[in-house]
RNA sequence: GGGGGAAUUCCCGAGUGGCCAAAGGGGGCAGACUGUAAAUCUGUUGUCAGUGACUUCGGUGGUCCGAAUCCACCUUCCCCCA
């Protein structure tokens, strides 16, 4: 089976300088796993790659859309797949990037999504009814036709409800016998590597201080110039867009839609950080006890060892 | 100088004699997560040995069987008149 590295941790662990000097030494090529800077022009809000920090190294799935674009996973999945073969077919290394946890899992557990697409109309149909109703009463709807997920899924949980109601109504099927049905064997063998913080207060000062930073680099005026009533659903789900959206309204002050930055950033970084524990394979490196090189060394040498072993197939 | 108002658990903010360790929101912490995922949702949040005990509502002292809630004084802050 051929060969991927991945790298994950929260927004600000520093995934992309360590990404692009492992991609220098190990020949790779970089596939971003980020569902915001695959949007063009969102560069400084979403701390996309400079040209300069690239060094070179070739990414991918970056600035692949505009924001007027909806987004999804099933989009995702489809371009790495063919990005990751290509790099595959020229003898590279791919090295998967990114804080987009479902983004990466559904990659590397090879997961087979439901064809049912996103249908908005039906959606916003149903928002509606939860609305007026009350999503007790949308989670009712479930009970006759998918009881697995109608006790599963919690009252309030309006989206996944919807989904699961949107999915039976075009497939004629249950979610959970599509999730049954989506695990399929790995294509690939991966090394799954972790930045983290052990200090919470230490990650959670480089956020703020990475929004600062943001902010003097000018992200006021690609807010400006990305004209919000032009960003897609998804694109306008960025935290920092909106925020500084609601300033420009004069909604809220600039120093208000700062702090709200940082704070929605920090709590990204936390969910984050929930996502990626479960993942028992990732093998972590602390940003707060140990420095870049440390790090780095370490996760060449894992990187070695794992390129080198050969499995014998019984 | 005179008059009025306010001080509540990390923050905001309810509570005006027992049903108050104290509503609600925010934040924190923990968790979930299969086509919106930087989204969405859940739990928890005074201390301790887990049916209970202990400490808390600016400070001190009182009233009362019982006070965050009433009284007195003190401290700080805000508003109005001068």
């Amino acid at each position: 089976m051929e060969k991927i590295i991945v790298i994950v941790g929260p927004t600000a662990s520093g995934k992309t300088s360590l990404s692009v000097e492992l991609a220098l030494r190990f020949n790779g090529e970089i596939v971003s796993a980020d569902s915001m800077q695959v949007y063009r022009g969102m560069d400084i809000g979403t701390a996309k790659v400079t040209k300069s920090e690239k060094k070179g190294i070739k990414h991918h799935l970056i600035d692949i859309i505009d924001p007027s674009e909806e987004f999804s996973l099933a989009d995702y999945l489809d371009l790495i797949n063919v990005a990751v073969k290509d790099i595959l077919s020229r003898n590279k290394l791919p090295i998967i990037v990114g804080g987009t946890g479902l983004y990466i899992s559904s990659f590397t557990d090879n997961i087979k999504l439901s064809p049912s697409k996103a249908d908005n109309e039906y959606r916003s149909f149903l928002k509606n009814y939860a609305d007026i109703n009350g999503s007790f009463e949308l989670k009712r709807l479930l009970r006759a036709i998918d009881l697995e997920s109608y006790e599963k899924l919690k009252d309030n949980d309006v989206k996944r409800i919807s989904r699961a109601l949107e999915i039976y109504r075009s497939e004629g099927k249950t979610v959970e016998e599509f999730n049954r049905a989506s695990k399929q064997q790995p294509q690939y063998e991966f090394l799954k590597l972790g930045l983290t913080s052990i200090d919470r207060e230490y990650l959670y000062s480089r956020i703020n201080n990475r929004v600062d930073i943001m902010m003097q680099q000018g992200f006021l005026d690609e807010v400006r110039s990305l004209n919000n009533n032009k960003l897609s659903s998804t694109a306008a789900q960025a935290i920092g867009y909106r925020q500084l959206n609601n300033y420009l309204a004069g909604k809220i002050s600039l120093d208000e839609a700062i702090e709200q930055i940082k704070q929605e950033s920090r709590r990204y970084a936390k969910r984050q950080i929930t996502w990626f524990k479960r993942d028992k394979s990732i093998i972590w490196h602390n940003i707060d006890t140990n420095n870049f090189e440390e790090i780095l060394n370490s996760c060449i040498k894992h990187m070695e060892i794992f390129l080198k072993m050969c499995y014998n197939k019984n």
